[in-house]
DNA sequence: GGTGAATGGTTACAATTGAAACTATTCGAT
DNA sequence: ATCGAATAGTTTCAATTGTAACCATTCACC
């Protein structure tokens, strides 16, 4: 019975051994990118859109006449993706702007016809392709998902800004 | 007011609302993102590492004298960005490649021992964050956590193919 | 009201990544 | 042995993305 558990790393029998393959973070982007690779694959082939233009279909279909960079926090997006996402839906006549009267600086975002109806027809597929997914968990562990996950990202973003 | 519930979009009665906050893949790439920025951040800050860079690295810690290939299969990368790894590794010395005998295409691996230096010094290093991370979370969410991502890791594979 | 800092958004350029083509070697069938 | 297909790995080129610089407008303050 050892006292003297030196800086107790884990008891430090074998500690620091390092296994990719249980490591979380690498567990965590292994699992996201089969994620997104499939929806992305499927969005792009079946409508032509990026991830990142379908972000900002989903937000503006929620809250209608956000500016730009109001979109920008609600995708998790930085602005100049926002921007770029931006260019391709008003050229594919998905989207309408116009300029806040107040404030010339500020867009205001909307979906034209044709981009709420790309909405329509994407978010269904979106919501099955997740269903399918969580298919492989039991209700209970649905709800423990989205907590842990909840809890990682506070924990995560904390850890990121100081 | 709308007296009739079109065309019922799914019968389990489930919403067709979605939420990108609440949307299962946006959340994973959020927090896989954070994570991931972390932790890239700082490793080539510190090591001038990449993140393809220290998978291989870690990999080939653990299993020296892989190939290329095999290394490909242990670190969920494609062969290309292995290719492009070993290339910046080996420039930098940390990495030895030799070439199998009986089959010359195949490459053999391992790390030199400025590559096995920067191992000891990386894992640790990850292994705090994984950590710090993980302390958010209590024993019992830990060992939840593993599960469901392995669940829905294998779950996301088989709809990616097929 | 005028000037400098801040904000919204875009553009330009570099670095990263992905897809396809390519080289070298080995395998499989004849 | 020989020829075509397959495999290991690299290179090339295009597309995506990140960073920084850049306008235009507005704000803060004198």
């Amino acid at each position: 019975m050892q006292r003297k558990v030196r800086h107790a790393r884990r008891g430090n029998g074998s500690a620091d051994q390092l296994h990719l393959e249980h490591f979380v973070p690498y567990r965590l982007s292994v699992l996201t990118n089969i994620v997104s690779m499939s929806i992305a694959g499927a969005y792009e082939r079946e409508f032509g859109l990026s991830i990142p233009q379908w972000r900002v279909i989903a937000v503006l279909a929620r809250y209608p006449d956000l500016s730009a960079i109001e979109v920008a926090e609600r995708t998790a997006m930085d602005k100049v993706a926002v921007s770029r996402a931006v260019q391709g839906l008003l050229a594919a006549g998905r989207l309408v702007r116009s300029y806040d009267s107040g404030d010339r600086r500020r867009s205001r975002l909307r979906l034209s016809s044709a981009g709420k109806s790309v909405y329509t027809r994407v978010a269904p597929l979106a919501l099955g392709y997740e269903k399918k997914l969580l298919d492989a968990l039991s209700p209970t562990d649905r709800r423990s998902l989205d907590r842990l996950v909840g809890r990682l990202m506070e924990r995560a973003k904390r850890l990121a800004d100081r």
